[in-house]
DNA sequence: GAACCGTGGAA
DNA sequence: TTTCCAAGGTT
């Protein structure tokens, strides 16, 4: 790794040096933390494409050509996995299936459709944008990077993957995954200013073809999908797979870089109710729904939220962890059982406004909160609820009584 | 420019 | 159990 004279040989070099002489032409090289050569980027290009043709994963929203449908996936891929998209993407797509019908939409029903992936912001924006586009510009997404970016929920990333994977535009996308690779290739540090934000961003554009080779190929698209897929599935944040790499003999560091510091996770206990009723054939599910003013999961339904103070001693029906944004979570839920627990069902920290039946066989239809959905289903209330529903009953529901909701919970006619 | 916005799988 | 962090955008 140490390197003498700040240097590596880059490109063809044709000069030689007279024996005691100083070379005719000086050796072009480039010293750790400078831009690639020109003769480098040419080498970059073709080694990654070469690897990208053999290695690129095959994703759902690859090879499409409904711009919506590589809008709809670059929002959500938005600082989420490739997992856990694949697993709305196509449920979501399956509800609006064009952008006219998610204009339309309810935003309950767009968030329920997101419930899960998080950040539900971007839900609403791309909902908004939606309804924008269909409105002022007669449905139709536009066509390049700078009008994209003037819509909710499309910055500059997001902009350039859509202009460069639908339209083919010769605009690099930077995103955590082209940072990193360009970081290492080039041995520059990681700072968190301006300047180092340019210089990776110079150099993504500088490798990105300029023209689409010919018709019907993406160059730009693929180039910048190939550089994503590179930082995603070989230069690894920890543990980079180097021996796989089609640019290691172009990189500086081979794996070593600094990265920005992130804040302390902190852990906290967190406690639901549970509580179900039976109407004839239909169970309901009690849940919250959090204010319109909050800035965390604003509207969205919950599980009643407990006390710690009344949870004390008491036994979980479910433990579980759940983490938002860097606290950890140890969830646990508790079933209302008979008379004493009178106490439980009154300290309930919502208001009675903000409670709500919810018919367990339409709760995919309502936008939970990742947790509520998560916790649901581990209970086998959501979903999966043929076989085990009768016990959950018989242990959770019947156990709801009138009384414990005389201070004006208001269970009508259980 | 910094803080904030969710989630879950892996180590 | 705790830490890490992913195809970012908005305010």
């Amino acid at each position: 790794m140490a390197r003498v004279g700040g240097g590596r040989l880059a490109g063809m070099v044709t000069a030689v040096a007279k024996k005691t002489e100083k070379p005719l032409v000086r050796l072009r090289t480039r010293g750790a933390g400078e831009a690639l050569l020109l003769s480098e980027v040419l080498a970059f290009r073709r080694r990654l494409m070469q690897w990208y043709e053999e290695h690129a994963r095959v994703l759902p929203w690859r090879g499409v050509s409904d711009p919506y449908r590589t809008w709809v996936s670059e929002i959500m891929l938005q600082q989420t996995r490739v997992a856990a998209v694949i697993e709305h993407y196509h449920a979501f797509l399956a509800k609006f299936p064009t952008l006219v019908s998610l204009s339309l939409a309810p935003e309950a029903s767009v968030l329920a459709a997101w419930s899960g992936l998080g950040y539900y912001r971007r839900a609403r924006m791309l909902h908004k944008a939606a309804q924008f586009i269909v409105r002022e510009l007669g449905g139709v997404l536009p066509g390049n990077s700078i009008d994209l970016k003037t819509l909710p929920g499309i910055g500059e990333y997001t902009g350039a993957a859509i202009a460069s994977i639908s339209f083919g535009e010769s605009i690099a996308v930077v995103d955590g995954n082209v940072e990193r690779v360009l970081l290492r290739v080039t041995g520059r540090p990681y700072v968190s200013t301006a300047a180092g934000k340019k210089f990776v961003h110079e150099q993504a554009q500088a490798l990105v073809p300029k023209k689409k080779l010919s018709v019907g190929v993406n160059a730009a698209g693929d180039h910048n999908q190939a550089m994503m897929e590179l930082g995603a599935t070989v230069c690894l944040p920890k543990g980079p797979l180097c021996g796989a790499c089609p640019v290691y003999g172009l990189c500086e560091t081979k794996g070593e870089h600094g990265s920005a510091p992130r804040t302390m996770q902190r852990s906290l206990p967190a406690s639901y109710l549970l509580s179900l009723r039976k109407r004839g054939t239909v169970t309901e599910v009690l849940l919250s729904r959090r204010s319109a003013e909050v800035s965390l999961m604003a509207g969205m339904l919950e599980l009643p939220p407990l006390p710690e103070t009344v949870v004390a001693g008491r036994e979980p029906l479910l433990r579980l962890r759940h983490a938002i944004t860097n606290t950890n979570y140890y969830v646990q839920v508790f079933a209302a059982r008979g008379l004493k627990d009178k106490k439980m069902l009154q300290a309930v920290l919502a208001e009675p406004e903000q409670l709500e039946w919810v018919r367990t066989s339409r709760l995919a239809s309502h936008p939970l909160t990742g947790l509520a959905r998560k916790s649901l289903q581990r209970l086998d209330v959501m979903e999966v609820r043929k076989v085990r529903m009768e016990g959950i009953e018989r242990a959770l529901a019947v156990e709801v009584s009138p009384a414990a909701f005389e201070d004006g919970l208001e269970l009508d006619d259980y």
